[in-house]
DNA sequence: CTGCATCCGTTATGATACTG
DNA sequence: CAGTATCATAACGGATGCAG
């Protein structure tokens, strides 16, 4: 959860609700397992390894597992004989991911001018 | 959208502009500090220092010097004898601060219904 | 197939003291 | 006032092996 101190936003200062949201997503991989649950409404432990190349299971598992705990994601296990796991977005991380969408098309705007640019913006105020 | 590309074409490059973002405000004060920056156009060191309670000094020039690379922070010193330096955020900063919104909105709704329900989020899917 | 445990390296963060 | 230097620690991520 949150554990950053917040100067007094009591009133309606600035809201800084991003914290909370940070802390969820703050893990390396978690955008990412996030965006392959948004494709498919359930997806599989090892389907989700291979859509997140170069991620471990103990990472993939530790961040499933966060995710649930903060439910964003939910976890259904099947008692079958082959184990079958899979996992799907909660409402709240549909919400989730559509409030992550406009940082994606940010991030996305900026690559594109640093590669255009060779990774040298410099920018003025534009206040 | 956000299908999911490879990460190993580029050898752990950016996936999706998520990953660009994150990579930008993946700091632990990051994001408090684009706040600060977004309530007033100039903020000199010591007003941030004291806008975000618990972070050192260290961690605060470090922040900002990383954010003053990456370009959404612009880094305006005056040569005066008692040394005044103010930063501000670039026009690209304050579009990140604009796509961070939704996303402060959705952390912030969270947080309340968390409080509501004794921080034991369990909510079904909704696939 | 799913997922956990352990060890380990790297990085981020923190505390304190010092300098221009 | 605005940083920097140094040291210490904790958190995160990764590799491997094991268990149900």
């Amino acid at each position: 959860m949150a554990t950053l101190n917040r100067p007094g936003s009591d009133g309606g200062e600035h809201i800084c609700g991003i914290d909370t949201a940070m802390d969820i997503i703050g893990g390396k991989w978690k955008v990412l397992i996030l965006w392959a649950l948004h494709e498919y409404p359930h997806r599989r432990f090892g389907e989700l390894r291979r859509m997140v190349p170069g991620i471990t299971e103990k990472v993939l598992a530790s961040h499933l597992r966060e995710m649930e705990a903060d439910g964003i994601v939910d976890r259904v296990s099947y008692d079958e004989v082959p184990p079958r796991v899979e996992y799907a977005l909660t409402k709240d991380g549909i919400r989730l991911n559509d409030a992550l969408e406009p940082l994606a098309v940010w991030g996305r705007e900026r690559r594109e001018r640093e590669e255009a640019s060779g990774s040298a913006p410099s920018e003025d105020t534009a206040s």
